[in-house]
DNA sequence: TCAGATTCTGACAACGATGTCACGATTTGG
DNA sequence: CCAAATCGTGACATCGTTGTCAGAATCTGA
């Protein structure tokens, strides 16, 4: 039995199209062909339909929908970065979130704080609410765990990292070229005794970046194994210990490269404490709100969040539209920004 | 005709409760008891189904179970701040998806760029999608629109912004209160002559604290009607150029009050461009990264959005979970902190 | 004018799951 | 040892919607 008839009038339940097709006085597939635009409704059938869901104000239940419709897409996506509470995240779920309302979809996002098993654990409860598709900063070394996932057609696509144990498509800064670039940058300044403050190693990208500052210091001669390289901080904190004791140390950096951007908050903090934020060289990787305004200027490696962002949802959208090319990995470049702090001569000179 | 039997082996298709009660050999009822948890199956038979759901990798689909439950929930949550690339909206975003992870509850997070027609499109495509609640930094003057879904009974809880024209929490800083707490530090210092940066004149936050600021400068015997008061200015440039023409002008204030965070950023920009910024004092509300890095420091009055979305998305909980409790406005009340630039002394005292 | 095409409409099954109920098999207790 | 309670299981209707199909009404053209 049903209570269509109870309780009609000021009823707080939902309406669904046969409390409007009763109304309106049609079937139920009269007001589901009204409501989709679907043609062969008499214009008159047709107003007598739309406004008896205007009466009722009446709201397609999409889920309901698509449990029947045969293309079965949530108009939905799963977007998963390291914190939403971080800016450079802030930035490409932006990006996303533009391209998504373009298409009508919504994006679901998930915090991992880089925690593998909270990838594997946000990654299957979008997928459990079926996402069209998955745009991943991935916290975890392989993600194999995808491959199932990927059989079934879902478009998934990296942001940021690189994905390893499956085969699809990537959008990721250029680490490599940008960290390379700030080490020929000081060593055009003439320093010639470095520091390398380096993310979390089990970081794709924090490798890349390592391998890039130092690669680029090789080819100038400088032996490479006497420049110290301290990884692992992923805090302010933990990157303003590491400096100071450098810094205290017997034979302290005229040049400071730190690879992100919490560890170069932490390094400008240790380089003020000390009083050497003017005669101490750094450049960032990741640009960093109000860098413009310190004393001196930080000059950083940029990245271009809201590319990567807009890049990787484009090639979703493309896969949801049968684009079938091979996994692409997308290189986005970045910028040097000089500000200041990168263009401070080595000191004693 | 199901296709039940066909291409069981290699098949991508998503395996649905009919394919894993097939391969156990049991009624589609009796996997759902065994999926959920229901009581009153045999060991053994349990055994079988999970085995079979292991081995067809099945996930149940929330969607289609939702519609015949009967609390019709989709454990999805709707939240509307002015962007997702905003270090504000960002730590509250963060809040509250700390809180829906212990819930279970996927976050749907939209951006308003404070457009009123965005908030009603955003507000629509999230119930559209049958989101179980609603926290909304509003971009309207009037949110009565909301009013037929808070009869069905959705929590709608206000963040940052309080609600007009509908009855339902809001949990909100102390604007009032903490813009009159930096006029009093400013007071404290002597100065007579300020400034107010303000932002869009129709946020009712920012007429808030534009009246906690003069309200106190009154108090103080200060004349009101002299104080220059310069609204709607959202973005950096629009403030530079603001407090550019006051510092030109005849009469330039010692004491300047950003209402925001990138008023404020505008602000430190045209102080420096004229070597303003170590003798005319600034305090900005809102806290801002790096704030401590400055030179001086900068003094700010700051809010806690984490503790904003924490308490919001708890409402949501509670209300959903039978709170039926009138509605509450609850006051986060800020921090003054002080770095340096709010305690500059008058110049020529 | 009438066969055939076209337009409009609705009955019914189906999507993937769960609620209800009924039935046979076991266990319990007097 | 038998009636009653409990356990294990499955058939069936149902949630809100759309795909399929068929039938009635209208229109077309010779």
């Amino acid at each position: 039995m049903t209570s269509l008839s109870e309780s009609d009038a000021g009823s707080s339940a939902r309406p669904t199209m046969r409390h409007v097709a009763k109304l309106a006085g049609v079937a139920v597939k009269t007001v589901s062909r009204v409501v989709n635009g679907e043609p062969n409704v008499a214009p008159e059938t047709a107003r007598r339909v739309l406004d008896a869901a205007r009466a009722l104000d009446y709201q397609p239940d999409p889920h309901a929908g698509n449990l029947r419709r045969s293309d079965r897409r949530t108009r939905t996506l799963g977007l998963l970065v390291s914190s939403v509470d971080n800016p450079f995240a802030g930035a490409v779920h932006r990006a996303v979130e533009d391209v998504a309302v373009e298409h009508g979809v919504a994006v679901f996002a998930s915090s991992l704080d880089d925690d593998p098993e909270r990838e594997r654990e946000a990654v299957a409860a979008f997928l459990r609410r079926r996402v069209d598709g998955l745009i991943l900063t991935t916290a975890s070394t392989n993600q194999a765990y995808l491959e199932p996932e990927l059989r079934r057609g879902t478009p998934v696509v990296f942001v940021d990292r690189e994905p390893r144990g499956v085969e699809t498509d990537a959008v990721v800064s250029d680490n490599f070229g940008g960290a390379a670039r700030a080490a020929e940058h000081l060593l055009a300044r003439g320093h010639r005794r470095f520091a390398y403050l380096g993310d979390l190693h089990s970081l794709q990208t924090a490798r890349h970046r390592r391998r890039g500052f130092l690669e680029a210091l090789d080819h100038a001669g400088i032996p490479v194994a006497d420049v110290p390289v301290i990884e692992d901080l992923h805090d302010p904190e933990r990157a303003r210990e590491a400096l100071l004791r450098l810094l205290d140390g017997p034979n302290p950096p005229t040049a400071v490269f730190s690879s992100q951007n919490l560890v170069t908050v932490g390094a400008l903090r240790a380089l003020r404490e000390r009083g050497r934020h003017r005669d101490t060289a750094l450049v960032g990787f990741d640009d960093v709100e109000l860098a413009d305004l310190l004393e001196p200027g930080l000059t950083v490696v940029a990245q271009h969040p809201e590319d990567l962002g807009r890049i990787a949802a484009e090639r979703v959208f493309a896969k949801l539209n049968g684009d079938g090319s091979p996994s692409q990995r997308i290189v986005v470049s970045t910028t040097l920004i000089a500000r200041g702090s990168g263009e401070i001569p080595p000191s004693g000179m």
